[in-house]
DNA sequence: GATGAATGAGGGTTCATTCAT
DNA sequence: TATGAATGAACCCTCATTCAT
């Protein structure tokens, strides 16, 4: 819990768990595998995290922190109009298959069954990412280059699903063909786009 | 006790675990729990089933083949054009949530832990279930009524994702939203049917 | 229990408890591995014996007496000196590894465990088998072929040991040196004739 | 909760093993008796051994080794003729009845399914005990106090036959009986030495 | 704070036995 | 009498969590 002590420690474990995690999944996983992993005692990581379930969620948390982070910055980098920014958006999503293949794999599999704590647990960090996309949606319909007949938040939904179901192809189906993920963003990137463009 | 072993018990040993891996997820859930659901003594799942991971996929591929099944029946009943069509199957597969909230949560939230078997098991059910859709997409290449430049098998996974992620979404906001099914499909037909027409 | 219906099938079971419980030890064997080869259902077991344990015990006493009317059989036809009677004793106790193998296997390994049923259940059959040979060596003490020193009890004790491992070790290197057992019992007769002669 | 995985507990499951596979036999010991005998928790027995299998062989080459040791310090001890030293190692074999009643009951009938196993894993432990004997026996032909037309191993072996066969008598016709065995001692003694001296 | 040996509740699975047919 | 599907008690083993050092 001493989340100030040893930034670094905790850092480790995180890693540690994404990786067991991701090979091995939540459940299959071991808390002692996870500790190995980061160099440290079973009992350590107790001393960071509640318990294997706060593991998880502590996990899920900072690595979505990350990748909304990340899209932030690239929307801001990327500038120019919504649908540009919503192209690149598919793109940055489809990227994590190459750029963090782990993190992939834990997002599109794990992330369901944290679903299951989502009842218990509303899941804030998930919104937000998929507020990104609201957001790019309904300034598409303020500015006229999205159809203002949409529902934003489906749309956002629906797009989201899209993408992590062809991250999750990405990923499993051999992470070696990360060189198609240009061509899966183009090719969802035509269908969305002209999917929300009014005629 | 009947003197035959039945299909009929197996049915209701497939039926309780759909019930109790749909409420507790496949990893919670107690075979014994699946067993006082079915009524049945825990042994006797053992007589129908390899063990517990066998009864998962079994029943993965008990319940995919039913809805592939819907899924060919809905087609022919609807007839009509390749678009009108896959409006027909958006409505279908979100309609699970209503006639069947807990297939809905078993195959929103199990599926993709069942990605993780698929590594080793190829996952013959899912493909064929994708492949209904990516066949109405063909065909509505072949008619002109879809766009020429997109790769159906890639369509159909965006689809499926977006599907999916909506289905969920029903599932887990509470079940009673099940009056939504009717505007969501409306929403997400508009949506992808106009991404894949040609312009 | 109906010793009397069937003793065919009865011989059936019992035969398959030999060869299963030979080759798989007591405890590892499944009474349905007997059904198996008894060609017989689980149930029908029960019908002939109260439980596993009965089918051990009922086992153990068919083929101990088997064993014990073969000796004397074989006893009357040698006749002649107490001392060569032992010598073809102790031929025909090994002999039991070339012709029975099962059996032999059986009675070295499982023995020992029915003797923990023992303390409850007094093991006449063994004593039988015995005193066969104490018979024989008070037979020696009284025509002055055997020392009047000896206690014949503890002398066929001795002997039996000594019998059994040999026929253990007959049966477990290999079932196929066979051919050693006329020398195994030459040096065994040997040596046990020169123990209990006078001098 | 001493820090060190320490040997001393170790020893305390070893002890308890015993104790437990003494009483009531491998196959129907429980692994949580054993526990509870060594005042451990169930768990704690798998960070020593790996399965009950594992710590049945643990604990048949520890007490064989410690058998073995005993016996060459009774040797040293003993010195004198090769004759002299068989019989004390009888008495020394026989007393374990005395001594360690447990022990007696473990190896007497406890061995015996261990060398099921042994088909797979070759049992040097039981062939190191049996060494000594042999050991004694070529010792005596060399110095010609024992026939030199006798096999040493089968001689052996029927030794060890004859011994075992006498402690498992002494050990389950209740333990009470244990000032019989200097009697037995010097009646297989004697006929063992008779046995193998030339005349 | 860090360790890792120890804990013990819990659950998947087996299999001897039963009993309706 | 014979069957074999069904039963459910029993048990080995795992592994998240604790706590003495």
């Amino acid at each position: 819990m001493s989340r100030e002590k040893t930034p670094e420690k905790r850092q480790r474990i995180l890693a540690a768990a994404l990786k067991v995690f991701a090979q091995r999944g939540f459940f299959n996983a071991k808390v002692s595998e996870v500790a190995r992993e980061a160099q440290v005692a079973d009992g350590t990581i107790y001393l960071y995290f509640k318990n294997k379930d706060d593991l998880l969620i502590n996990l899920f948390e900072d690595r979505m922190e990350f990748l909304i982070r990340r899209l932030h910055e690239e929307m801001e980098r990327e500038g120019g109009s919504a649908l540009g920014r919503i192209r690149r958006m598919i793109l940055a999503h489809l990227r994590i298959a190459e750029e963090w293949p782990d993190l992939a794999e834990f997002i599109t599999v794990e992330l369901r069954q944290s679903a299951k704590f989502v009842k218990e647990y509303e899941n804030p960090k998930f919104m937000e990412y998929l507020k990104v996309l609201r957001d790019l949606i309904e300034e598409g319909q303020r500015d006229g280059s999205v159809r203002a007949d949409l529902d934003a938040r489906a749309v956002a939904r629906a797009m989201f699903g899209a993408l992590d179901e062809q991250l999750l192809a990405l990923t499993l189906t051999g992470r070696a063909r990360a060189q198609e993920v240009p061509r899966a963003a183009e090719q969802l990137g035509d269908l969305f786009c002209a999917g929300i463009q009014p005629r």
